[in-house]
DNA sequence: ACCCAGAATGAATGAATATTCATTCTTCAT
DNA sequence: ATGAAGAATGAATATTCATTCATTCTGGGT
């Protein structure tokens, strides 16, 4: 009641002073895209609106039209985002030279794949909402593969080092590689479906055993 | 304008005779479940419509809701259908006695994990679209869980069985069971995602490897 | 100091969609 | 045959949402 006439006018422009701010083209796209994650994850693909992004943003209803043509568009350069991160991740990783020991660097990747980052619930939450309908959207399809594929390459010819490097029989880089990134792929989906049953410790302790039975002499 | 006269009352009566059926509770929705999942697979969970899902049942609009009380409710016995479809294929074969051998119960296991039945697309788009919305949505979590945990434990038990049976030393049912469904999902999601990198054959085959490194005795 | 290009806003619009329910049709017990 | 129980229909409703665009605002260039 009193509160319109007795508050001092700096509460009210407290209140009131959202001030607009102009920012620069791609700033303001990545703030979308965040915030596209962060919904994502939070309400899931289907439930996701502009509204909702732009609210979460702080920002108004027409500017995720002004910087993506379309939600759909948004969508899309959002699994590109999160793909193209995670992928970037593992690449630097594994071509780096940082880490010139190799069962070190098979290590790095282990802790990058399972380690905080990548385990937020939230990117895990995007990634396989993505994947989930990337079986009906060949767009999602593409992206994910092309980026899939440079990165499937890179951990062959890791593989093929170690292999060589410890003198392992009867063992295939490319089926190894296969096998590993598939073992990966399964346990941030159960760190995302049953958290419960499958704890992060354990997670990394599975992947690290199959590494160790495939690579004895460069795991532990 | 003279169709009406003209035609024979035959033909209008193919064409009208659409003769409303009325079949037991269960089998309506039976079908409506098999059209969910039809849906989901060609347009994805996000994209799915009470119209669409009762055009491809052959219903009207309105049944859906009579037999399920909402949208979210098709949804969800939908899930809860295709989980149980196949846990109960997997438990089955796992537990029971049709199969004496251990190592030949193996390869019958893996066969239907990645055999024709599962791995149709239409099966692993619903599986994949769920899991994506699963990080937001406890409901679904939670069906999948509780199927899962069962399985999980039937599967421990069965390497339990076939690691007494060979003396393998060094190694963990729990976390070989862990270990060895990651990947299988994992193989499912390549073959999803990104099936011209990665064919049923190659994932049978990769499978196929792991459980050979783990045990040696009992595969091939 | 003052423009103005173009960034940002948000009310308005129209399309899409879940859900309802009055009505029509089937079946079966009698 | 007949009527009642209830299964099935689909036009109508109310809501939600993406997109538009007239208007407002900002900051750098002069």
């Amino acid at each position: 009641m009193t509160e319109a006439s007795s508050a001092t006018p700096e509460v009210l422009a407290d209140a009131q002073t959202k001030r607009r701010q102009i920012l620069p083209k791609a700033e303001r796209r990545q703030q979308l895209i965040d915030a596209t994650i962060r919904c994502i994850a939070q309400h899931g693909l289907s439930a996701v609106t502009m509204q909702m992004v732009t609210r979460d943003a702080g920002l108004s209803v027409g500017i995720a039209n002004l910087h993506f043509e379309s939600k759909d568009n948004l969508l899309k350069e959002t699994l590109r985002y999160v793909a193209e991160e995670y992928h970037n991740g593992q690449i630097d990783i594994m071509e780096g030279t940082e880490i010139p020991d190799l069962g070190e660097r098979l290590d790095a990747l282990l802790d990058f794949q399972l380690g905080r980052g990548v385990t937020q619930r939230q990117k895990m939450s995007v990634w396989f909402a993505y994947y989930g309908e990337a079986g009906a959207r060949p767009v999602y399809q593409k992206i994910v593969s092309t980026v899939d594929k440079l990165a499937a390459q890179k951990l062959e010819t890791l593989f093929a080092s170690i292999i060589s490097d410890g003198g392992y029989q009867g063992v295939d880089a490319r089926e190894l590689a296969t096998g590993y990134s598939a073992l990966i792929d399964g346990l941030h989906l159960g760190l995302l479906v049953t958290p419960r049953e499958l704890s992060k410790r354990r997670a990394r302790s599975v992947a690290r055993d199959f590494l160790r039975r495939a690579f004895p002499d460069h795991i532990r």
